[in-house]
DNA sequence: ATACTTGTAATAGTTGAAATAGTACATATA
DNA sequence: TATATGTACTATTTCAACTATTACAAGTAT
């Protein structure tokens, strides 16, 4: 697993690892029950603390996006979400009309947004809800 | 203007005055030109300093959402966006693709998805392309 | 002109998150 | 048994966010 961090950016280098590796892991690029890097392996290939990379694992696991086991260490867990789907909703709802917002102020037409957002959608294999 | 802060959010509070400033434009709950509250009066609302308004403020008059005079007060000013279209795009596509990766492990179905988008844009007068 | 309002600026201080540094420990693996 | 790994803990530094206070320049109203 290859991480770039930005440190120009607002988004805590934390933060940057947990958006990495869920992008990776839907994107197909890690799969289920496939080890993750170690965190002191990782701490030394971005040259950042070992903790810190320990904090983004344990959000991680919190999140139950992967699974870790003191001496063997960090994998891809099983597709689980322990939220409830109001919760889901609302969470996703929110950042979709920030979305809109922003796109407002920007005057996007609204069938621009519509292909961005399928463009973004595409590459991921989101459940089709048919099978 | 009604402004309520939630200080459990991760979100800072100038940018959650900022969110609702450009809510309430893109609702058309405030319209071109009107005047906004002025920086004493909502710091007096919210019962925060005063400086953390004027912050909200001036990111506002620098992204060009509102403009400002000295002794007159703030202003909704036209719609009129200094980005060019491919920063544009990069900008919302960023954040598409991270709520579509979110979307992956919710296990939330394309459909689904689509639906809520859809709510989440039909709540703003985006512009139809047509006209 | 005068008084008042408004946005802006500047300084100083407090709080908390983020990140670093170092050490130690329990568990899994070979 | 030896090694590798995730975890836990404490201490420290840095910086953004926020508060507090004062002062000033530009607009408005009288």
């Amino acid at each position: 697993m290859q991480i770039r961090i930005d440190n120009a950016s607002d988004r805590p280098v934390y933060q940057q690892i947990i958006d990495h590796v869920k992008r990776d892991i839907a994107l197909g690029r890690i799969i289920k029950n496939e080890k993750l890097p170690t965190v002191r392996q990782l701490a030394g290939q971005i040259a950042i603390n070992p903790n810190t990379i320990a904090k983004a694992y344990r959000q991680l696991e919190q999140q139950g996006i992967i699974v870790t086991k003191a001496g063997a260490g960090a994998f891809v867990a099983n597709l689980d979400s322990n939220l409830s789907r109001s919760v889901r909703k609302k969470l996703i709802s929110e950042e979709l009309e920030r979305i809109a917002v922003d796109a407002y102020h920007m005057q996007i037409e609204s069938q621009t947004l519509l292909e961005w957002f399928n463009s973004a959608v595409a590459k991921f294999n989101l459940p089709s809800g048919k099978e």
